[in-house]
Order: structure tokens, then sequence, then C-alpha cells
DNA sequence: ATTCTATAGTTGTATATACAACTAATACAA
DNA sequence: TTGTATTAGTTGTATATACAACTATAGAAT
């Protein structure tokens, strides 16, 4: 049986895509208006709208209302780059997932944390570090600084049950996360619990959330270097 | 002046995001089909569909042709994460972009090289190391193998008035790029070029890009770590 | 020269309709 | 109990049409 005949829509999208990745049309070059490709395919303008409309969600072309479509810059080259619960991401290498809770407690904000949480300093915080494993090697160092407003019940979670970031996803509904990674030394206590050295380089992912109008949870999350590497991919 | 009211498929999203966001509806949860919110909001499916179908895009909903529309697990929320070229992001911070060429040689592939490239060991490589300098400072290190075959004149480009990722992208059409991140120590020769410490970490970035039938460009790319970070925003 | 105005061309939004493709449940038959 | 059609409900694709919103240009008026 052949492969059976792509949708319209997704030819179009394909010719257009052709041209680029051919150097035919170059970046500023005009891509041909709707009612051009809508006569060249034998299509509704719908359709050719949809094809697209679609290739400049995906970042190849640019659109002006009124003015026209131009094949897209591509020197701003963006990869989605999926942050992810590390459980579920150990278990889909097949791999086996453990993790070791080494503080589970309140403390009181420093002068720099009250200002990421937006409270006063002094004011109570939940905070707990975990190590995780991946096949009994310690991949992850988990430190984590929660909003009681927006997880009460923190500290009563079973962390060995579950990992801190799945319990806020399913208690504090999200609404904005950022984050910014950096190469760093660990220090004295995260390389002991990770087993390494004080050398060796590890990546740092600092995680904010955001529930509501709260912040509600900041992470530190340390990997050992030669452990671990954040990848991606784009594609024309 | 009040604000324009939104389109209408704008409003059926801001409707089902303001029910994730609130919790009412949670990961898993149905959404209601297309002809109900046909119904709710007095629309056209088409439009209804519309929205939907932006919010599939996005990842807050999972759809499933004859089944229906779920609201997403929203563990595996993935941000973008912008790898632009050196130049432009300098100057976007209004500071002043300088580099260095340090080499810019033929060389012959050695056999790891040869398999990035998916050539025969010893096959003619074009290599240059650069050092990019921000107001002055070191911040990038870019040691690049290039195939001649996708960029015959790159050894005679002026990386004194473009650099070599802008140089690819114009005269090698993209199709395809991939990229890992990984924290490490620099080497004796990378330090210097950066002037820091052998015991300063760095993040190294290696970006491999498809051009066509070929693998056009390897670059690492080390940054101080201490300088330089990446960062990203996700939004619901 | 400058400014205004009309216009053709483009993309954006919305509707009504139709059929295709797929899923899950139901009813029925073996 | 098991397997097999049928069917209602859902999303996917495609069309024809209409008007809104915006841009750039050409021409007219000043």
């Amino acid at each position: 049986m052949p492969t059976p005949a792509l949708p319209a829509y997704e030819q179009v999208k394909a010719y257009v895509k052709a041209q680029i990745n051919s150097g035919a049309w170059r970046p500023g070059d005009a891509v041909p208006s709707e009612s051009a490709l809508q006569e060249q395919f034998g299509l509704s303008r719908m359709t050719v709208n949809r094809a697209i409309k679609e290739l400049a969600v995906e970042g190849l072309v640019s659109r002006v209302q009124g003015s026209g479509t131009v094949v897209a810059q591509l020197h701003r080259i963006s990869s989605t780059l999926a942050l992810r619960d590390i459980h579920e991401e150990i278990l889909e290498r097949g791999h086996a997932h453990t993790s070791q809770v080494l503080l589970l407690e309140t403390v009181r904000a420093t002068a720099a944390m009250a200002r990421v949480f937006g409270l006063n300093a002094g004011a109570r915080l939940f905070h707990s570090v975990l190590v995780h494993f991946e096949n009994q090697v310690p991949i992850q160092l988990e430190d984590r600084h929660v909003n009681p407003a927006s997880a009460p019940d923190y500290l009563s979670a079973n962390f060995h049950l579950t990992t801190p970031t799945h319990y806020l996803l399913t208690h504090a509904p999200l609404t904005e996360a950022s984050y910014s990674i950096e190469a760093t030394l660990p220090s004295l206590a995260e390389a002991k619990s990770l087993s390494i050295k004080r050398t060796d380089s590890c990546l740092v992912l600092t995680r904010r959330t955001v529930s509501g109008q709260h912040v509600a949870s900041q992470a530190r999350l340390v990997y050992p270097g030669m452990r671990y590497s954040l990848s991606g991919k784009f594609q024309l």
C-alpha cells in the first residue's frame, strides 16, 4: 500500500519549505501571495492560508498584514528545550529512578529569597533538598524553596512516592515558568551529595514557577557535568 | 479609547486557559467538544476549531481524532531556547562586539570528526578558531569545522566583517540543526584564550548544522560560566 | 515640493457547509 | 464469552464566501 497522499495544505507547506531549503528563496525574499498560491495549486484560499500561517508559527516565514509574506531571517534559530520531571526523564530512558530526601523543613526567608517570592524577609518558606539517582548513580541535586501560600501541605508530601516537581504540578496549577542555565563548580556539600569532586563542573539550572498570583517555587537543580547534557534539535 | 475587543477565537482560547489556570480543569480532564463550545459561545465550529487547535499546538491540550480533547499533562512543558548569532546577541544588549581569529586553516579529518560529517577519515575540512569579545571581555571561544562541500570559499571569508555563523547561514541554506549543552572545565589553550583560570567552569554548546544532504558545520562554543547564562521563559 | 485621498493588493477573521477519518460504546450474532 | 457490525460522536480537512484591517502606491489637490 502506497503512502497515503498528504493533505493539500501539507503539500503547500512542503513546496515552500523545499524552495527555502534549496536556497531558491532566500531570507527576505517575498513568498507568493495567498491568491497566487491558490491559483498555482488550484486550492481555496483558506487552505493556502492555513499552510502559510503554520509556516509563520514555525518561524520559517514572517507575515505582515496588508504587506505580504517573506522568508524569515533564520539567524535566530530557536529550538525547544524540554524541561521535564526528572522522574519521567529517567524512566523514559528505561532506567530506575530513586531519590533520597536530605532535608525537608521550614525556614525563614533571607532577604534575597524573599525578593524572589515577593515576600518580606523572614517570611516562612518550605525548603527541601533531594538527590535523584539514575540506576543508583546520583544525577541531580534538587534544592528547592516553596511558597506555603501555593502548597500549604508541601512538608507532608511523601517524596518517596512522588517528586517535588510532580507534587507541585498537581497541587499548584502552573501559569508561568522561567529558567536559566549556567555552569559552576559545586559547593562542598553539593559535591559530597553527588559523589563528585569539587573540581568537577556542573550544569546548574535555576527554575522559578508562578502559580496564579504567587511565585510558587524556586528550584536550584545541580547536574554533574560529565553525567548529563541538555540537547535539542531544530528542523526546517 | 478602550482596548479593542479580542477576536472570537482568542476569547475561546482565553476561556480555556482560564479554566486550566485556575485549576478547575486538571490535566487529563476532558475539554468540551467543539460542538459544545460552539453552542456555548454562539460561534461557528471552524472558529472554535481554530482556537482549540492553536491550544494544542501550544501544548496546553492534547487532541485525538475521534476521541476528544483533554487538558495536557503539563510536566513536559517545553520552552524555546533561542540559539542566536553571538554578534546580534551582543549588539542587542547595546554592547560592542569584536572578534579575533586565532586559526583559519585546512585540516585532515580525524576518525571522530569524519564520522560527524559522514566523510572518510583524512578528508579535507576547514577549521577556524575565533574568540568573541563583548566590550573587550572574551565571552565565547568558537572552534568550528566546516564541510568544504557546503561552503567552498569559507577560508577566504573576512571574519572581521562577519561571523562564521552568519557566513554559513547566508552561504549554506540551513535545513537542520542540533545542539547539546554541557558543563566542563576548559582546556589549557581555551582558558588562555578566554582569560580565565583552568578551574573556572564553562558552558559548552556543541552545535551541528545540516544543509541539504551534507553536515555543513560543527561548532564547539565555549562560554565562561561566570560571564554567561542561557535563559528562557514559558508562559501559559 | 508637500500633503491628502483613493485604490489595489495583501493578510486576518468569521461563517456555513460538507465529507473524511477515527474512536468508543452499543447491539447483535456466534 | 467472544467476536463482529453498527452507530453516534468527535476531530481533521477542504471549499466558497464575505468583510475587516492594514500597507504601499499612484494620483490629485494644495
